[in-house]
RNA sequence: GCUCCGGUGGUGUAGUCCGGACAAGCAUAUCGGCCUUUCGAGCCGACGACCUGGGUCCAAAUCCCGGCCGGAGCACCA
């Protein structure tokens, strides 16, 4: 098995379906997983790419067995363009662009077509030499002149950048395409079976061609369907763009689709992996859910989630007749173990600003763990401490809560307190009755993950 | 337009290859009840689908044909 990203940019959620699935496929059938960069275009490379992509791919918890790089591998491919142009399965076509194009569209043979082998060899060599310049020539790979797909009729398989590529230089001038290094690299790699998403329909039939041509084994292909991310951003030279100018402040931008940008929100490895081993390999195209994915991620979550207490757009509320009151919560409802929050209240806490204007006149309710309260025209007074009827129920923040953001992928953000217990917790908490929160990095902020 | 591929509840899927125990399972969402000193948590229940028309057959979600709808590809990108 084998995913083949190019390095673009660092992985995004399109890409874990076929890092998860592929690694699923090894991990129970057994065979090697190989991480091939596919950097044979210059143009599209970023050079983070090379160690983002593993480190993506380890976070995900992805077996990769081997990794190879397709820029240390042009001699291969150039020595198989060779060999096919000696078998006359390849030419070297020196048509302007425009012509090449109008000619197979059309079903003609252009000029260069029928040229014997050791003119095209020698034209090959010329573009690797380079007395032949950019647009000047393209090895073409002779296929059937009258297939239904123009794409699939003759099609090219190196063409000359003059360029400098991030990772080799200038030491190659003659670019192979995806087409021509993929089929010969699943050949030379051995690879078996092959997953990928149906856009690669096409390429699959090109790339017949080739295992024909060389009598090499074919792998099995399977081709899925494409799924939407509806609201999500993927496009790598959009995110890449919009880092470049300093409206996201890198690739973990929570708003952002990438990987480490769900990281960073407080979505686990395991969310990913449940998620695409739900949705299978179907070739019917789907939306990503994100509903079920948020679901996956609380079950996960949701265990070992400390549970604090923050109020929205807080009001300072003086509870009168209030007598003093030791306040005892749990850190989690079903794990006492994990100890509590404990605070002293005399007459004054914080709650949110929506909680306080949905109280009606006369309505008595309960602060959580504290005691009820109930409201006065334009007071609120304490009503009693022990469990005696079911009300509606409130969080709330004691006196000494510090001032607390949520960011919110969508850019916004949320403002309140949040409880003095929280200070120093990493990781994943549920604030109570808001939703959960990834505390990445500090204590007065952290990252919305869902509700 | 051309080539190819698909269509199961709101969403994601199981079942389709090899027709029968599928009056279609699971998850999620929604609604209701119970429980609970948070909850979008738990428990119980409800809801809701085989695109359509024809054919084959004792029997069709499953096989065949037409239609409709959707998607992908049609690059000197990967």
């Amino acid at each position: 098995m084998r995913m083949a990203p190019s390095p673009s940019g660092p992985l995004h959620v399109g890409h874990t379906r076929m890092a998860i699935l592929n690694d699923e496929y090894v991990k129970r059938y057994g065979g090697d997983l190989i991480l091939r960069i596919e950097d044979t275009n210059p143009k599209n490379i970023d050079p983070d790419a090379y160690h983002m992509i593993p480190e993506d791919l380890e976070w995900l918890g992805v077996n990769v067995t081997k990794m190879v790089i397709q820029s240390d591998r042009f001699d291969l491919y150039y020595n198989e363009a060779r060999k096919l142009m000696q078998d006359g399965h390849m030419y070297v076509c020196t048509c302007p662009r425009e012509e090449f194009k109008k000619k197979r569209l059309e079903s003609i043979p252009c000029k260069d077509r029928d040229n014997p082998p050791e003119k095209n060899l020698e034209l090959f060599e010329k573009m690797l030499d380079g007395t032949i310049k950019e647009g000047g020539a393209v090895a073409v790979v002779k296929t059937d002149l009258r297939h239904p797909n123009p794409s699939v009729r003759d099609w090219i398989a190196f063409r000359i950048i003059e360029a400098r590529h991030p990772k080799v230089g200038d030491r190659y001038r003659v670019y192979p395409m995806m087409s021509f290094s993929v089929a010969v690299d699943d050949h030379y790699l051995g690879l078996t079976h092959v997953l990928r998403g149906k856009d690669q329909l096409t390429n699959t039939d090109k790339q017949r061609y080739i295992f024909e041509y060389n009598g090499w084994k074919k792998p099995y292909y399977y081709h899925y369907g494409m799924i939407k991310f509806p609201g999500i951003k993927l496009k790598t030279s959009v995110m890449k763009k919009g880092i470049q100018s300093g409206q996201y402040d890198g690739w973990s931008d929570i708003r952002l689709g990438t990987v480490r940008a769900f990281a960073r929100r407080g979505y686990r490895p395991e969310t990913f992996r449940r998620y695409w081993i739900n949705s299978g390999l179907r070739e019917i195209d789907a939306v990503f859910s994100i509903e079920i994915f948020d679901s996956i991620n609380r079950e996960i979550v949701d265990p070992t989630a400390y549970r604090f207490s923050f109020v929205k757009d807080p009001v300072r509320i003086e509870i009168r007749n209030m007598p003093e009151i030791k306040a005892k919560l749990p850190l989690h409802p079903t794990h006492p173990e994990y100890g509590f929050r404990e605070y002293d209240v005399n007459g004054h806490v914080y709650i949110s600003g929506q909680d306080f204007s949905a109280i009606s006149d006369g309505e008595r309710i309960r602060l959580k763990d504290l005691c009820y309260i109930r409201k006065n025209g334009d007071n609120i007074v304490y009503d009693g401490i022990d469990m005696t009827e079911r009300t509606r129920i409130i969080n709330w923040c004691p006196e000494g809560s510090r001032e607390f953001s949520v960011l919110k992928p969508d850019g916004s953000k949320d403002n309140g307190l949040i409880e003095p217990k929280s200070s120093g917790y990493r990781g994943i908490a549920q604030l109570e009755r808001y939703g959960y929160v990834n505390f990445a990095e500090k204590d007065d902020v952290a990252y919305f993950t869902h509700a």
